[in-house]
DNA sequence: CATGATCTATCTGTTGGTAGATAGATACGC
DNA sequence: GCGTATCTATCTACCAACAGATAGATCATG
């Protein structure tokens, strides 16, 4: 991968964050990198090719951040949810595989499959920590779902309004299982 | 409000549920409706006008199912839960005001407006029956997230299994909270 | 005849994608 | 080393399709 291919991808996965796949065009990107929209093509013959490398990138990325903090011995869940919150607190302001999940019903089929992907992938590392499925699932919702309402609402603080007690009761259910119930 | 505007918007809000702002186009809906685009134009001016006027629609229309059913005194999260639940299983799959908030930060002004007053009112529907500004703020987006896990993972299960504990957690607090604490 | 609603026709700009030329590098045979 | 062919990366120029939007004609109804 050389230079322009990943500075594509940047710009592509940039406006991404803000449009999902209808909200970026080969000639904006070619602005955005500097080149002419042809060799945008070159690079990633269709849009689809583009994306699906984009998400795919993302993920393999976030998958390794992951797997570093994780491997320092933290908690699954703190991990997801600073990582997430960190995007959100960012200038991006939006994870980008959020912006194609929400709109996955028309996306073309190869970008679904990276999409797919990427929760699968954060859901396999919360499972693998020993969560339950449904654990897992509430806490990738929840945190998904924190991100959207604060993107909608213009309101940074209400990711963590949405997320803080979250972590309470992660930490209290961790407490109440490995060191008997505390009542109340 | 004639058939047709009516019969425009509900074009309008199938399309937005799987594409978002930019997943329609005039010509599109025309086709749907059985009319020609200039006739979408004739009621909706801009394309800004008629996405802010289906998301104003939808919201004024959850809001009052959502009213009636807390008339008959049901638990608010549950009727939140149980009215998205019946969006993702039905053939829609899908709330159109999330794929827009999702995809809101290059969204025009009007709509933005539209989508910020949606979300405030499913928060103010929670809040104004005792919930605290944090566990509104976590419902909402739970079930908001689960949605576009769902969506994105395309099993519908994902949303019950992201949402049926959050149930459970909610209903054991209410117990504790009303009826003294019964342990673990 | 005036109004509301629809039509035909068109404008300008953008879209994803392609064709073909060009320049520079690299590799190979002699 | 030299000439030739291939490869890589970019360019200019173009295409058909589609976008949102507008102007003006038509037509029914009251």
């Amino acid at each position: 991968m050389n230079d322009v291919a990943n500075a594509v991808m940047d710009a592509a996965e940039r406006r991404m964050r803000s449009g999902g796949f209808n909200g970026f065009s080969f000639r904006e990107i070619a602005e955005d990198v500097g080149v002419k929209s042809s060799s945008v093509h070159y690079h990633f013959p269709t849009k689809e090719k583009l994306a699906a490398a984009v998400v795919r990138r993302y993920t393999d990325r976030l998958g390794e951040a992951i797997d570093e903090e994780l491997a320092l011995g933290a908690d699954p869940y703190d991990v997801l949810s600073s990582s997430f919150r960190k995007t959100v607190h960012s200038a991006n302001r939006m994870c980008p595989i959020t912006v194609l999940g929400a709109g996955s019903l028309d996306l073309p089929e190869e970008v679904g499959v990276e999409v797919q992907r990427f929760f699968k992938m954060c859901l396999d590392k919360l499972t693998g920590r020993g969560l339950s499925e449904n654990e897992a699932a509430e806490l990738l919702a929840t945190i998904t779902g924190a991100m959207v309402v604060s993107a909608a609402l213009g309101d940074l603080e209400a990711f963590d309004r949405a997320t803080t007690d979250l972590v309470r009761n992660h930490v209290s259910h961790q407490a109440s299982s490995s060191a008997a119930s505390l009542g109340g």
